[in-house]
DNA sequence: ATAACTTTGTCCAGTCGATAAACTAAGTTC
DNA sequence: GAACTTAGTTTATCGACTGGACAAAGTTAT
């Protein structure tokens, strides 16, 4: 059934364009949300009154006079409740603890090596749990967990596959839900980094934003019109897996000539292997680059004219404003990144390379776990105002 | 500046959303429209007297009592108004005149060889002229005029490259504005395909839509969460030039390798000749492969293949519910869609894969046009709502 | 045939939220 | 210190939806 249109519609919708001014040019006095948003001084009143009740935002003394009595200023209440958010790695666990405005609180970092459910899920439990006893004490408390992983989450939250932690439909939001009984979101890794650069990132100003995690494989988030795009099913951003060579090397996957093979962390390694360096690692291979070896600069070239292939195939179908790459490789920026601008250059449409910014992850490690931050508090106050309207 | 949300807005939404039911559901009554909606009855009763005053929508009789008073049918007064609706090809024009159902009423075809703007103008206004003295009597009239082309088209309308047709940088929205003084639309043929497929045609039932216009080159329209998708500022769909072969054949675009390089019209048409057939053309390579000629069958076949590669790509990006193969690659389907297929089904991950349908268009060579009438008409019912709210 | 029940559609009083304008509060400027 | 400005609150009014009463027009059971 169709959404009907009433008047308490309407009020959600304008308290959440309050809240959202608010948050977004704090500090500001009523009058100046009223001016902003179009709305009348009196509603601004009414709902600001709402909201200092509900103990989302705090008014913070007054501020400077412009020829009239002095305005109060407002602000979100950004310790009304935290967030903790986790990047699940293939062999370590980034959490942080934020308030509402995604500021890091607090921190953990755990490795492992085995990657079965059962011994990586109580060292998940244990980040969490860490976490939960730092936050301060808060109106709201833990509004949510989001965890980013490595792999295909469907829209209900399950870990469909994730190739390289040997998970198959592993039910992870329900397990999170029924073990902490409050909200959790699961997402894939590099679309939570795609809104994490978003957000709070390198993609604050554009509306359309490729986000290409690569490291072990490669993933993409896709920013289309501000919004996460997530396909039909959620399985979109199989990007790694876009053919680019036709009948090319043979992917696990079942296709050919995969992006991911040519130009992720895992074919840098493999080439150098080939190459000659012995028992070899990206940082390495770094250290090598930086006393201008120049097989090291060679392979790095390569791979970024390989990365080039993919992102002028992303020009070619997005037209997106801002192409950020993000992950592991990220180390390696400066020796990959004139290949990849070069290649762009010489083989992009005009029309589609003019605007665009080709960067690196502004957020560095923690991009994903800023996005599962920012779709957690997103989700908090879409339901707070449902709930107390 | 935000948008506000007050009590207009809400009769606004729900005076539209009560238009759309009756356009979906048509015949249907003020009882059923109440109910479907969950608006209170009072309210449809009154909405439905403004639509019935604008002439918008009609009664028409009365329908089968369920046991109780008649109910009163509403139907969409779809002669209210019409569309003049045009797919301007490399060497034809094609026109309809559809009522506000997107029903054409009648059709005009044209042929031209001279690709000026000069020459083409004329043609144009001649063939929308012809449609406009032959539109019935109606109280909104011809609502608005819309135009596919073969080319990149910007937000407002400019055809800033239509390589088939030597045209750059040509204002044909202004241009047709300013000499009909109607809303004009210009938009992308691959674009304008993908929406008629998405409400006339094949795509009626699916959100994620791709529709792949395959003639002399490729050109893709990307329907995604049931609206056009656009990119910053209306580039995208540039798939066609999506590279599949690393370093492969030099396309006039300045890159290399690109997908309508090995899977368009002009492909077949070339690999044709090299293998010895003169004078070729795709109806001749299709009544040869109906002779089972084994040539032109697997030239048929190397062709779906590649069109295949670029069709798994796509599900690899998008994960869409529809696949739609358009334009005049069509009238091979039966020699192509089985190597596509296969394609498909041996390289796509199974994600992927899964629960996509990949078909040839419904609408045949109105697509286009119908998707042209589909913006005009969508445009139109907006406006007056707002116009006479 | 008639009474009882059903369904459709209209009407009207009530409610809720936004608005405009009056008003209070608190400064600044000349 | 009087006149002017700006911030924020209060109040009367308006507009749109809602629920319920009611009229209109059927069907069904007896």
């Amino acid at each position: 059934m169709s959404q009907t249109w009433n008047q308490q519609v309407v009020k959600k919708e304008n308290k959440a364009l309050v809240l959202t001014t608010i948050k977004e040019k704090a500090p500001i006095s009523r009058a100046t949300i009223a001016q902003l948003t179009g709305l009348n001084k009196g509603t601004v009143s009414s709902l600001v009154s709402e909201l200092l009740a509900e103990k989302l935002i705090t008014e913070s003394g007054t501020g400077k006079s412009s020829g009239g009595r002095r305005p109060v200023m407002l602000l979100l209440n950004e310790v009304a409740g935290f967030t903790i958010s986790v990047e699940l790695g293939v062999n370590n666990i980034l959490a942080v603890l934020t308030n509402l405005r995604g500021q890091i609180v607090s921190e953990k970092n755990i490795h492992f090596s085995e990657q079965n459910l059962d011994d990586v899920l109580p060292k998940l439990y244990q980040v969490i749990d860490q976490l939960r006893v730092e936050a301060p004490i808060s109106p709201y408390g833990i509004v949510g967990i989001g965890v980013g992983v490595p792999g295909v989450v469907s829209t209900i939250g399950e870990v469909l596959l994730a190739p390289n932690l040997g998970w198959k439909k592993v039910p992870l939001k329900q397990l999170l839900v029924d073990h902490y009984q409050i909200p959790v979101i699961v997402e894939n890794e590099a679309n939570a980094g795609a809104y994490g650069e978003k957000v709070y990132g390198a993609g604050q100003e554009a509306n359309e934003v490729v986000y290409a995690s690569i490291s072990t494989g490669i993933g993409v988030g896709l920013i289309l019109d501000g919004k996460l795009y997530k396909g039909l099913k959620g399985f979109s951003g199989e990007l790694g897996h876009m053919t680019i060579e036709k009948d090319g090397l043979d992917c696990q996957c079942g296709n050919k000539g995969c992006w991911e093979l040519y130009a992720s962390e895992n074919a840098l390694l493999k080439q150098a292997k080939l190459a000659g360096f012995a028992d070899i690692t990206t940082e390495k291979l770094i250290e090598a680059a930086e006393q201008q070896d120049p097989q090291a600069l060679s392979l790095f070239d390569k791979l970024g004219d390989y990365i080039g292939v993919g992102i002028t195939n992303i020009l070619h179908i997005f037209n997106p404003e801002q192409v950020i790459i993000g992950n592991s490789i990220q180390q390696a920026e400066r020796y990959i990144l004139p290949a990849i601008k070069q290649r762009i250059e010489q083989h992009a449409i005009g029309f589609n390379k003019g605007d665009v910014h080709i960067q690196t992850s502004q957020l560095h490690k923690y991009s994903t776990t800023m996005g599962m931050a920012a779709f957690t508090i997103e989700e908090f106050f879409q339901k707070t105002n449902i709930h107390l309207n």
